[in-house]
DNA sequence: ATATAATGATGAATTACTTTCATAAAACCG
DNA sequence: CGGTTTTATGAAAGTAATTCATCATTATAT
């Protein structure tokens, strides 16, 4: 039978290369190690590792293993965590995604009060997925997702929290800072900047330039936002961020904010979290303040050009 | 530490209620299960069960247990029945390597019924490789080598699929189209059209044209066979491809065959693999499929002027 | 080349851990 | 209140994992 002890073993052969160096960070004899890939290997009725010289290499089969270590370690290590939470008096802990890259900011003003109040919760903020949030948050990765995108799958309920626009940014000295609006054929000579995220998931792309048919000149990513917006600022691009984002930084950078589109690119924000997933009050808790927390600055018309200090 | 046996009697426990009758699905004795749980409780820190009357409740630790429970020897059952499928040789995948171009149209038709018949086993092709296609074998980047040109290595093992013959291929309103045979001299005026290999590697050029100590006036790649018969029919080139593969388009395009040399441009075909490769049925069954699969249309002399439908 | 170090494999001995056995205690049921 | 069902527990037995000592192989340095 496939034990824990033996997908660690797989998991450190794989992470040191060598049977000797996994049993020294398991605490255990080469030996050890040795006998019991062979008794499971000898149960699975195929060979998991072959030497190649004096080192190991997994077979197909090994490697399909490796893959089912990684995941289920993980969990293994995460259910001991909450145990020792419970164990502690703790309640637990949440573990949230975030796929909504500017979103950051607004997240960290909804985590502030929550950990005040709950000291004992640990919460965890996930930003890199290896596949998408959504199948994150199905296999238990994490426990709750904050995303722009809800895709409704059976087991999964997402609870909206805020409407808002994308809008564009330029540098005010920009010859289009002026106009209110921003129409895909002006940006032709335009650097994008973005988040480092794949193009299909960018909603500037997907929804203003691709239904125009046309690109900007050229799209460099950026990671940090504050970097990213000192670029648009100094006139090395423009780019497409949340018109709350937009109003932190409008009066400590000379930036301009245009709509996109005559209608604008409407987007809004969800929270997503499993169906079966028994209700807990420090959960109940963090929908409540992430409902009450609405991004910086409801941006409107008007407030766009004075904004003013948090 | 929590195991996967922890895991088993948690949800034994949860699915029928009681630890004796629990101990008899898991074929341990009541007592058994007892100390088991003791011990996790012991090692977590915190209650799981405790008595409600004579039966056993979860508390809110032993409670999340269940979920994890739930999940994670689900995962268990999936990954022991995939090492499974992997043991009886189900499962897999097989990288091919094909070093003869115009083979692919050949290879799609040993696929498609081998992809029938093992549904868990993935096949890559791959065309190009960084050095050759026997070294891509020896360093286990691809499992199997189709090439028209074995090279008996050591560790290598060979196995001819059929012979063929390499035929000129020329628009049918050429000069030279009433010819049977091909000399090296007829070509000097003509466009050479290949597929984008390096000249050594080919046939046209080492055994025919450079035996003559001549070359045809112009060179020219083409990726595509397709494209490539289309330019030939059009008189923009002459190319030679196999026999078989000529078959194919006589019908439809207006070309004619001629045989290089006197006799002809004989080839044989081999798949290549790894002598210390264990033995695996779902390799061998990929073998004899493409044993048994010939080629198109065996060419004789008399079917290459009145090719039939497919 | 040859010596040396590093690594994995193996069988026997040892150790650690799990399971059973036997029994007690508690709870439900008539 | 017995009779039955269920869990808890300590000691004994049994099983399985681990170590030890050693060998074989391969890479590296001299």
């Amino acid at each position: 039978m496939l034990e824990r002890a033996h997908l660690a073993i797989i998991h450190e052969v794989n992470r040191l290369g060598t049977l000797t160096a996994a049993a020294r960070t398991l605490n255990l004899s080469q030996s050890a190690l040795s006998h019991a890939i062979r008794r499971l290997e000898q149960q699975a009725g195929t060979a998991l590792l072959y030497k190649h010289g004096r080192r190991l290499r997994f077979t197909e089969a090994g490697h399909y293993l490796c893959g089912v270590a990684e995941r289920l370690l993980a969990q293994f290590d995460h259910a001991e965590t909450i145990l020792g939470a419970f164990a502690a008096g703790r309640k637990g802990s949440l573990r949230i995604g975030v796929e909504c890259h500017p979103c950051h900011r607004w997240l960290v003003r909804v985590v502030s009060p929550f950990l005040a109040r709950w000291p004992e919760v640990d919460i965890d903020i996930r930003r890199e997925f290896q596949f998408s949030g959504i199948a994150a948050l199905t296999q238990h990765d994490i426990d709750m997702l904050i995303t722009p995108d809800p895709l409704h799958t059976a087991g999964l309920r997402f609870t909206p929290l805020f409407g808002y626009e994308m809008v564009l940014v330029i540098s005010r000295s920009h010859p289009l800072a002026k106009q209110k609006v921003a129409r895909p054929r002006d940006m032709l000579d335009e650097i994008l900047l973005s988040y480092p995220v794949d193009d299909e998931r960018l909603d500037i792309l997907n929804l203003f330039f691709t239904p125009a048919q046309c690109r900007p000149r050229g799209h460099k990513h950026v990671e940090d936002t504050e970097i990213l917006l000192r670029m648009v600022a100094a006139g090395r691009g423009i780019s497409a961020i949340p018109d709350w984002l937009a109003a932190e930084y409008l009066n400590e950078l000379p930036l301009s904010t245009l709509r996109l589109g005559e209608d604008g690119l409407q987007k809004q924000l969800y929270i997503g979290r499993r169906d079966q997933d028994r209700p807990s009050p420090f959960i109940d808790c963090f929908l409540e303040i992430a409902k009450d927390t609405k991004p910086a600055r409801p941006h409107t018309r008007e407030s766009r050009a004075m904004p003013q200090k948090r």
